[in-house]
DNA sequence: CATTCTTTGACTAATATTGACTATTATTAT
DNA sequence: ATAATAATAGTCAATATTAGTCAAAGAATG
């Protein structure tokens, strides 16, 4: 597996047009069948490219919207200098969460100067147990873990 | 194809329009085949926009009179105060809240200086699709109007 | 060979656009 | 006055135009 450019295959070639493009703009907003087009793949390759490469893990957020005039926009989010505390929070969480782990996440946010003590309040309340309820404490703690780490990837870039 | 804003529909366009006169006055009356024909769409296409992009929810309230001399009036509303806005928008959330709703509910937020843009985006996060998904749209709209609930009712009486 | 990554396409979902039909109000004719 | 007509706006369902999902097939990797 020599870096060799030829051996790239077509879904590296989508993403490394739009990052080029992204080189020069914050952001790219396309035509998901033109782009399709450009490189003769089904436009769900599109989803494909954009789903395995340009995750908020990688800085960047990806907003859409369908129907006439429809559209994809891929923006390059710039990321904090010290993410190391949410990166590992993010990865300690997991499937589950449970509210006790929930609130010492919040406090160790709080703790860091990561957040303030108005969004640790608003916080607490997405993550509410009355709120993400489901008659199933199971589901429940699956909820609070994917709204957390939703928070916390909003954390780690600027903004 | 950097963040130019030339491929709008024209249903943003209209939007657009109407908007950028709301933003020198108070309020704005049109006659709906006028619009209509400035932007060489069916009549029916106003109406069109003004369900989908001047309701309530946004901080809009529309009359409008038939026959001859007929017009539409799109008036922006000053709500009282915080409070109030709180109360309002919880009111008209109900038992479900879809996607575009809660983007429309934070962005009143913002523009009723209730929240600022980093809260903004905390509170996306907290009820993004992906976050609060379950495999089955009826159930993320209902996640999704209680977490907004929790939320609104947080900023009631945090100030 | 087993596993993971890529490619494809059928099906679904969201949003926009159109137009036929309806409802309301104003104006004109009788 | 009343009835007919004209001049508006409203509703709703059909169609068009996008993007999203998912699972199966194919390719690459180790």
């Amino acid at each position: 597996m020599g870096d060799d450019m030829a051996d790239e295959n077509i879904s590296d070639l989508i993403e490394r047009y739009l990052k080029e493009i992204l080189a020069d703009n914050e952001q790219v907003k396309i035509r998901r069948s033109e782009i399709a087009g450009l490189f003769d793949v089904v436009p769900s390759q599109i989803n494909y490219v954009i789903n395995t490469r340009f995750t908020i893990q990688n800085g960047y957020i990806v907003e859409s919207k369908r129907g006439g005039g429809g559209y994809i926009r891929i923006e390059k989010v710039r990321l904090l200098d010290d993410i190391d505390v949410l990166d590992s929070l993010i990865e300690a969480i997991g499937n589950k969460l449970s509210k006790r782990d929930s609130e010492t996440i919040v406090q160790t946010l709080y703790n860091n100067d990561l957040i303030n003590r108005r969004e640790v309040s608003i916080i607490l309340a997405a993550i509410d147990k009355d709120a993400i309820d489901l008659n199933n404490s199971d589901l429940t703690d699956i909820m609070r873990a994917n709204i957390m780490i939703s928070i916390l990837n909003r954390l780690r870039y600027e903004g």
